[in-house]
DNA sequence: ACGAATTGAACAATCGATTGCACATAAAAG
DNA sequence: CTTTTATGTGCAATCGATTGTTCAATTCGT
């Protein structure tokens, strides 16, 4: 392997000279500098990274640390999209992403610390909030550049991008008010993630603000993966008195749901009419085409990515503590039975 | 940030032995042992990474080269199951995942060479192989640790973790011919990428061994997204002879072609029988489900993980070049419709 | 009990870069 | 033609670990 010694001594100046031929410092010559750069393409040279992290107290690399296995399945495409955000913008900005994941919510901590006390990132990105999350606890309290994709709940001081998640599930729930529905229902996801406590806290909004009445038995919670849609159609449609409509907090969720009143011979919209969350690339292609909130899955990963980048380089210039992408509901099919005259 | 030399200060031994007792050596006496690393344990000691990857040379840290933007698209779902087999496998090996993307085609040899030649990391899994890729051959020719997930065309001696392609569509193809079908089409994706000519050899030698025509117009090549589904059923169902069933390389194109084929009024399995690859999580919840040929997602990822940290610890243990991962075919019920009587 | 063997810990060099400081040499000022 | 300033490069320390070698203190064999 090629050091910065050996085009030193190729080249006939100082290590440090070749250093800062690297670094294009003002005090070298034009004349040693393509000298020296002529061969370090010679001998095809390569900075070595870790000697470079090692005075600079740099890694150039953020973690971007996935949630736990159980949550994981829950939203899998929306990850995808995700990671495309964030690496879209941080390749370009000069970061390498290092994609951590805990094997058990024990070592989740230590991980972490392994990787922040460790020196080997500049900064983390948190892509599942829990409620009362350690992590973010522990990331906050040192101070350790950090963005959350999500909510927490008030006291950490950390930077977050997210959406109005309370907001999008009243607009979801509005859209179908408005098309006449008043038994609406809200299946969920695991009750200790902020983005289902909020959106169902707006689902409860739109519904009291309507004066319609929110049933415990038209809410179903829990860790309901695709699979769960079954199950869970199965139990809704038991009932004596059931929904019309549903608010479902993810588009794979939504698949389950859909697939489970499919197998029980109901049709959507025309039986029971849908909205969702995420967007994701296939609820297009759903049949059929799920109703569902964008929530800029990509501009959240990029904007985090971003800001985070901005936090490392230059702290002073962040003055927004958090962000929040807009979203957008984009009607189609699912949610296209209106009951209204 | 707490160093050795810190512990070792306040312990009143030397930073070696500290060192000494962090590597467990054989002749540090259990009494300053334990004395060292409970101080250690106080003061919160943490090896810094970089430092310890100087003098080892060594990184435990792995690359994964996503394939590029284009081709990402196309098969979206696939990476996040094959990423939490690689996770799954490499996080308790101890190693950590750098996730990386060319920005362009144009950098990325230069992106990996900054990686491998920068010591950055000890190995490098490959994710989407095309013919003739230049990375395969500098990976191959440079002799660094590189496990591709696919295959190539013989010439680079790498290790590789792959399907029998060509099988699998042949088995696909057979499935369908099995049940009456003639007239079947093939649906491919960028004829660039090795598993799209392998699966395509695969559905040909099906047809010819069962006296079918492939006609030409019948296959659909070409970057197909999902979206493009609606484009290539139009095409397809406007010629005069039509295919009865179609081999589909990828779910999410194959959601794509039964939107189309809804959106023109065509039922599925009625109309036309679809076959596909990958089985991903959604193909199950598809109306209606579509058959797929499940590859082992999960298992592609954990054991390429699995064989390129065995090829880094121990390079004599690995006998065998290419490891072949069964497939299966899952029937479900977009292939359900039998011509025979 | 005395030399040999074993055990335990410190010294110092090393990994491959960066960077403050010193020191020539060249250019500008007086 | 000196003196001052600007410019270009080298020396050596440093980042935080690891590890071969040396040396002192114990334990052992006979």
């Amino acid at each position: 392997m090629v050091t910065i010694k050996d085009i030193a001594r190729a080249a006939g100046v100082s290590p440090s000279t070749v250093s800062r031929v690297i670094s294009n410092h003002s005090r070298i010559s034009a004349k040693t500098s393509s000298k020296v750069k002529k061969i370090m393409e010679e001998m095809g040279y390569h900075p070595n990274m870790m000697a470079k992290s090692l005075v600079s107290k740099t890694t150039k690399t953020l973690a971007i640390m996935l949630p736990r296995p159980a949550e994981e399945l829950f939203q899998d495409f929306f990850f995808g999209e995700l990671l495309r955000g964030i690496l879209t913008q941080s390749t370009p900005a000069g970061y390498d992403m290092l994609l951590t994941a805990a094997t058990s919510p024990f070592d989740e901590k230590e991980t972490v610390s392994r990787l922040v006390f460790g020196r080997r990132v500049d900064g983390v990105i948190l892509l599942s909030a829990r409620v009362d999350d350690p992590l973010i606890t522990m990331l906050s309290e040192q101070q350790f550049p950090t963005v959350l994709i999500g909510r927490t709940d008030g006291s950490a001081r950390i930077l977050s991008v997210d959406n109005d998640n309370e907001q999008a599930a009243y607009d979801a729930t509005r859209h179908l008010i408005l098309q006449g529905h008043e038994r609406i229902g809200f299946v969920s996801g695991p009750p200790n993630l902020t983005v289902a406590l909020d959106r169902m806290a707006g689902y409860r909004r739109a519904m009291q603000e309507a004066n319609l009445t929110v049933r415990a038995d038209w809410i179903v919670e829990g860790e309901y993966l695709q699979n769960g849609g079954y199950r869970a159609m199965t139990f809704l449609m038991s009932l004596h008195e059931r929904p019309s409509a549903l608010v479902v907090i993810d588009d794979a969720v939504a698949f389950g749901v859909l697939h489970g009143l499919t197998e029980l011979g109901y049709k959507v919209p025309d039986d029971l009419c849908i909205v969702s969350f995420n967007n994701i690339a296939l609820s297009e292609l759903a049949s059929p085409p799920i109703s569902s909130i964008d929530v800029g899955t990509y501009q959240l990963g990029y904007t985090a990515s971003q800001m985070l980048i901005r936090l490392i380089q230059d702290p002073d210039s962040i003055y927004q503590q958090r962000i929040i992408i807009p979203h957008r509901l984009i009607v189609r099919e699912s949610s296209l039975f209106s009951l209204r005259i």
